[in-house]
DNA sequence: GTTATAGGTCTTTTT
DNA sequence: GACCTATAAC
C-alpha cells in the first residue's frame, strides 16, 4: 500500500486528492514523504494520467530526488509528471510558447551578473550616476516590482514620487526593452512573462488548465505575489491544488516573498481542506524543544506544537570562542572527536548567516585537514573561465544576446577594444540591427583598418561556429567552441599557474555537458544553458554522496537534514544580522531562521558566538545573538573556550597560530625592542620565526 | 589597445 | 582585508 507506514494525518493529506487542500507541515514531519505518496496515489490508485500531475518544488536538487522516490512507487510512467522549481517550469513552457508574446524560443536567461551589467549599462545611458543611485538598490527594486507584477509602464505612470522612483522607473523600462531586444529573461521574466503569456492567451492558458489537473506546490510559504497569480491561473479550473508549508519556516520576505499566500490559503478557497503535520520524526527531543522554545518568541504566527516520540538525546552545547579562528579550531576539533568516535565527516554540516563567514571555518579545516564542500558563494559556474565560454555558447544559441557578446568581444584579446566597441553599439543601435549583425557590416562603420579586420575576423568566427552546430551533441560543440574561439589556449599557455588551473575547469565544464547529453540526447545548447542558469546553490554540489562536512547559509540548509549541526556566529549584528534589526519584522524572520537552523539537526546541535570579531579588519566586540537567552538553559551545556591571547611566552609553550596552526616554542630572541618566536610546527610550514606583536597567537594547552 | 598600480569601496540571505 | 575601478604608463 502506498499509504504504509504513514500517521493519520499523513494518510489523510495523500487521501485527499480531489478539491484544494492545505498542509501545514512542521520542519521534519515527513511532508517529502507525503507530497510523493500523494502523487503516487493519484497515479496509482486514482488512474490519473503522469501527465495531468504538476508538481513545483523548491530546489531543482528536491525535484530530482521526489522524481526518484516516486519512480519507486509507480514505475517509469513517473517521468511525464512535471516537477520542477518555478523557474524552470515556466522555462519549459516559455520554450513553447515564446513566440505567442514576440520572443524566439532560443532566448536566453541572464544570471545576476549579466542583469547588473545590463542595469549599470541602462543606468549610464540614461546618464545617471552610479554612485548617486545604487545600481544595485535599483535592481533590487526593478525586481520587487516584477514580483509584484508591476510592468515597466505602470510603473512610469505612476511615478511622480521621489527623484528615487522615476530613476527606478526609467532605469526599468530601458533595461526591460533591452532585454526584449536582446531575447532574454530574468529570473523574474520567466514568471512574470508565463502569467503575461496567460493573460494575454485564453486559449493558451486553458490548453495548460487541461493539462496540469493535479498541482502540488512546496515551500509555499515562500513564495511570491508572481508565483502565487501563476498558481491562482493554473489551477482555477479544476481547483485541485495541494500546497504545502510552515509559515515558520518563512525565510524569504527579502526577496518578496508573501507569507499571507499561506496565510489565507482558506479565504482563497473557501472549500479547502486542511491537515496539520505536527509529528517530528527528525530531531531529539531536545532539540526540537529548543526550536520550539526559540520559535514562540515571534507573535505573528499560528500556534503550532511539534512534538517527537524521539529520545531525548544530547544537550545543546554552546561554545563562547575568542574570535573566528578560535570557533573554526573549535568546530574542527569537535567533528574530528566524532570522527574518533566512529563518525562520519558527511554527517556533519556547519551553518552560517552570511557566506563570509565561511572562511575562518575553512582555513581551521584545511589546517585540521578535514574534508568539506562548501555550498554555495563562489562556485563553479561564477568562475571567469566558464562565464566566458557559457557567453561564448549564448551568443550562438541566440543571436540577439548583445549582453553576452560584449562580454566576449575581446576574449580571447583580439585587438577590438572600447572604443570599437562603442562605434560598433552606435551602428548597431542606429541602423536598428543586432550587435551581432552589426559585426559583419564591419567596413561600413568607419573603424581603422586594423580594428575593421578584427571585427570581421571575429564575425566569421561565430558564424563558422553557429552553422556547425547542427547534429553535434552539446559536449562535441562546447569543445569545438573551444577550440576555435582560442579559449582553452589562453588558459593552457598562461605564464601564471592560477590562470592554467582555468583550463582544468573547462574540461571539467565539459563533464557537465556529457552528463547533459546523457540524460537529454538530442537536445539544444538553449536547453542545456537553460538548466545550467537555473542551478540554485543546493543544485550545484555533485550528487554523490561525499565523505565531506557540509558548509552552507542557513538558507541554503533549508529542507536538508544532518546528524550533527554547528551554527557559528551567533552574536547580535551576525545572527540576527544588522540590517534585519531595524523592525520587527526583519527580527521574526532571522527567528524563523534560526527555528530552520535548529531544525536541521538530527542528533546533535553546537552553537558557537565569539566574545571578539575581525570585520573589514577592524575589532568588534558583539553581544551573544538574543536567540540564544530564547533557547531554555536546562537544554544546554555552556563553554568558555580556555584558548587566550598572550605576550609571555616561554620555550616550549604550545602555542596556534592563525594560519599555520600549532606548534612549539623553540627559541626567544629580542631584535630591535621586538621579540622574535622562533616556533616548531607541525603543519608542513616547519620552523618558522614569528613576531607576536604583529600576528596574535593563541597559547593552547598541551 | 593593453597592462600595471594605487586607491576607494564595500559584505545578508538567492532563483 | 579583498576586490573591483579609475588612472597612468607602455
Amino acid at each position: 500500500m502506498i499509504t504504509d507506514g504513514l500517521n493519520p494525518e499523513q494518510t489523510l493529506a495523500v487521501r485527499t486528492t480531489e478539491g484544494p487542500l492545505l498542509v501545514l507541515a512542521g520542519a521534519g514531519s515527513g511532508k517529502t514523504s507525503v507530497l510523493t505518496r500523494r502523487i503516487a496515489y493519484i497515479i496509482g490508485e486514482r488512474r490519473v494520467d503522469p501527465w495531468n500531475v504538476l508538481a513545483i518544488t523548491f530546489t531543482n536538487k528536491a525535484a530530482r530526488e521526489m522524481n526518484e522516490r516516486i519512480v519507486k512507487l509507480v514505475g517509469k510512467k513517473a517521468g511525464d509528471i512535471w516537477i520542477g522549481t518555478f523557474h524552470s517550469i515556466c522555462v519549459k513552457i516559455l520554450r513553447r510558447e515564446a513566440e505567442r508574446i514576440g520572443y524566439s524560443p532560443t532566448f536566453t536567461i541572464l544570471d545576476s551578473d549579466d542583469q547588473m551589467t545590463l542595469i549599470k549599462q541602462s543606468m549610464l545611458d540614461l546618464n545617471y550616476d552610479l554612485k548617486q543611485y545604487e545600481p544595485e538598490l535599483i535592481h533590487y527594486k526593478i525586481s520587487q516590482m516584477k514580483n509584484e507584477l508591476e510592468a515597466a509602464d505602470d510603473v512610469a505612470a505612476t511615478a511622480k514620487r521621489s527623484l528615487l522612483d522615476q530613476v527606478v522607473a526609467s532605469t526599468y523600462r530601458l533595461y526591460q526593452r533591452r532585454l526584449k531586444d536582446s531575447n532574454a529573461f530574468d529570473f523574474d521574466d520567466l514568471i512574470g512573462k508565463t502569467i503575461e503569456l496567460f493573460s494575454e492567451h485564453p486559449d493558451v492558458l486553458q490548453q495548460y488548465q487541461e493539462k496540469f489537473r493535479y498541482i502540488h506546490v512546496d515551500e509555499y510559504q515562500d513564495t511570491n505575489r508572481a508565483q502565487y497569480q501563476l498558481v491562482q491561473l493554473l489551477a482555477q479550473r479544476y481547483r485541485n491544488i495541494c500546497v504545502v508549508g510552515d509559515a515558520d519556516q518563512a525565510i524569504y520576505r527579502w526577496r518578496g516573498a508573501d507569507i499571507s499566500n499561506i496565510l489565507n490559503f482558506e479565504r482563497d478557497y473557501p472549500e479547502a481542506q486542511v491537515v496539520k503535520l505536527e509529528q517530528n520524526y527528525r530531531s531529539t527531543e531536545t532539540i526540537l524543544h529548543a526550536a520550539n522554545a526559540v520559535i514562540r518568541h515571534n507573535s505573528q504566527r499560528k500556534e503550532k506544537n511539534l512534538w517527537s516520540g524521539n529520545e531525548k538525546g544530547a544537550n545543546i552545547q554552546i561554545f563562547a570562542a575568542l574570535d573566528q579562528e578560535d570557533e573554526g579550531f573549535y568546530v574542527a576539533q569537535t567533528i574530528q572527536n566524532h570522527v574518533q568516535n566512529d563518525g562520519k565527516y558527511q554527517d556533519c554540516a556547519v551553518l552560517y548567516r552570511a557566506n563570509s563567514q565561511s572562511r575562518a571555518i575553512e582555513e581551521a579545516f584545511l589546517q585540521a585537514a578535514i574534508p568539506y564542500r562548501i555550498l554555495g558563494g563562489m562556485t563553479f559556474y561564477d568562475r571567469r573561465e566558464i562565464k566566458n565560454l557559457m557567453a561564448y555558447l549564448k551568443v550562438l544559441s541566440n543571436p540577439q544576446d548583445e549582453i553576452s557578446l560584449l562580454r566576449i568581444i575581446n576574449v580571447p584579446k583580439r585587438s577590438i577594444g572600447d572604443s570599437t566597441v562603442k562605434r560598433l553599439l552606435d551602428y548597431a543601435h542606429e541602423q536598428e540591427l543586432t550587435l551581432l549583425q552589426a559585426l559583419g557590416h564591419g567596413e561600413k562603420v568607419g573603424l581603422s583598418g586594423r580594428a575593421a579586420q578584427a571585427v570581421l575576423e571575429f564575425h566569421r568566427l561565430l558564424e563558422q561556429l553557429a552553422d556547425m552546430q547542427e547534429g553535434l551533441t552539446v559536449t562535441e560543440f562546447v569543445s569545438l567552441v573551444l577550440q576555435r574561439t582560442g579559449l582553452r589556449d589562453l588558459y593552457l599557455h598562461h605564464p601564471k599557474e592560477e590562470e592554467r588551473n582555468r583550463a582544468d575547469n573547462l574540461d571539467e565544464f565539459l563533464t557537465v555537458t556529457r552528463s547533459f547529453d546523457r540524460r537529454h540526447p538530442n537536445r539544444r545548447v538553449s536547453d542545456f544553458l537553460a538548466e545550467v542558469s537555473l542551478l540554485s546553490d543546493i543544485d550545484k554540489g555533485s550528487d554523490q554522496e561525499e565523505a565531506k562536512v557540509q558548509m552552507m547559509t542557513l538558507h541554503a540548509s533549508k529542507g536538508l537534514e544532518f546528524d550533527v549541526v554547528f551554527i557559528v556566529g551567533f552574536e547580535e549584528g551576525i545572527f540576527p544580522h544588522q540590517r534585519s534589526m531595524f523592525d520587527s519584522e526583519g527580527i521574526e524572520e532571522e527567528r524563523n531562521l534560526c527555528y530552520v537552523g535548529i531544525t536541521r539537526a538530527r542528533k546533535q546541535l553546537f552553537i558557537t558566538y565569539c566574545t571578539e570579531r575581525t570585520i573589514y579588519g577592524q575589532m568588534q566586540i558583539n553581544d551573544p545573538s538574543r536567540f540564544l537567552l530564547e533557547i531554555p538553559e536546562d537544554l544546554t551545556d555552556r563553554h568558555v573556550s580556555n584558548s587566550m591571547y598572550d605576550t609571555n611566552w616561554s620555550i616550549g609553550d604550545r602555542v596556534q597560530h592563525p594560519k599555520w596552526g600549532i606548534g612549539v616554542i623553540l627559541d626567544i630572541r629580542k631584535q630591535e625592542e621586538e621579540s622574535v618566536l622562533q616556533i616548531q610546527f607541525q603543519s608542513k610550514i616547519g620552523c618558522q620565526d614569528v613576531l607576536p606583536g604583529k600576528i596574535r597567537l593563541k597559547r593552547v594547552d598541551a
